[in-house]
DNA sequence: CTACAGGCTGGTG
DNA sequence: CACCAGCCTGTA
């Protein structure tokens, strides 16, 4: 166990905000996570979050998985306070932070994303998992917060190409698969594993010419990698509801130069508080 | 029943 | 260039 206090974090939102498809609340209230082969219990009252691992785990990953050393109140701190929707949208969302997501995971869940619904996004990344990843022995498995469900890390490349194109049928994936299948193809092996080192070591515009080459990424599902994955905080990417957004109350543009190099936060804020406060699932 | 989802591809004007 | 039909399918 490892337990932590820190302001901004609020880890209902940031499991609702539309960047992480794998994470849950459980029936006592704590959260249950899901991160490429790893899986972590957390509750959280206030600002006390308490973690089903160990220091070491915890200063290893999580706590730059949940991106806990930026300070976000300072980026909400430097809001144009004539901004009434911003300022309002950043208050509203206060307790988002921007994860740094695995890439080959967060690629894939994007190319799910396209024209698609949250929970039918969930759907698939887990029936993806329970297919075709290994099984999750946590520590925390055997211990009193017992899981009696069995879990599933991300599935390898390797492992998604070998079942083929059928091997994608029945997980929900629709006209997708060939999409996720090409992607699977992409990262297989040394030449795969050469290309998502490159993407993670170079920086925003290269990333975004490097993912616009593969089948099935436009620039919002790009946007979306470079911003929730590879943190490129500038990436702002633009969907129906932020395009929405954009026209009802920046009709002369977004300030991007006021935010210059952290814009994609307040996306997220902008993201969060239009879905949370029109009912949409 | 239809409409719609955090879009992209491929073809047309 | 801009425009847009078609695409899979669970959910509302």
């Amino acid at each position: 166990m490892y337990e932590i206090s820190i302001e901004d974090c609020d880890l209902e939102k940031i499991m609702d905000s539309g960047q992480v498809f794998r994470i849950r609340k459980m029936e006592d209230g704590s959260f249950l996570a899901m991160a490429g082969k790893r899986a972590i219990r957390i509750s959280q009252e206030g600002t006390r979050l308490l973690f089903s691992c160990t220091q070491d785990e915890f200063l290893n990953f999580w706590q730059d998985y949940f991106d806990l050393p930026t300070d976000y109140a300072a980026i909400r701190h430097s809001i144009d306070p004539a901004d009434a929707y911003l300022t309002a949208a950043a208050s509203f969302g206060r307790g988002i932070r921007i994860l740094r997501q695995d890439l080959w995971e967060t690629i894939l869940a994007f190319l799910i994303s396209q024209n698609n619904n949250i929970s039918r996004i969930q759907n698939s990344l887990e029936a993806l998992c329970t297919r075709y990843g290994a099984r999750i022995e946590p520590e925390w498995s055997s211990s009193a917060i017992h899981c009696s469900e069995k879990l599933y890390a991300f599935p390898t490349p390797e492992s998604l190409c070998s079942g083929g194109l059928e091997g994608l049928h029945g997980l929900g994936l629709g006209y997708r698969d060939k999409y996720i299948l090409k992607m699977a193809e992409r990262c297989c092996g040394p030449t795969g594993k050469e290309w998502l080192k490159k993407l993670s070591a170079c920086g925003y515009e290269e990333a975004m010419n490097l993912l616009l080459q593969e089948y099935g990424i436009g620039r919002k599902v790009a946007d979306c990698i470079c911003l929730f994955s590879l943190h490129h905080v500038d990436a702002f990417p633009i969907d129906t509801h932020v395009k929405q957004i954009l026209d009802m109350h920046y009709p002369e543009g977004f300030p991007f130069s006021r935010y210059q190099g952290y814009a994609g936060i307040l996306q997220q804020y902008l993201f969060y508080y239009k879905r949370s406060t029109h009912g949409n699932t």
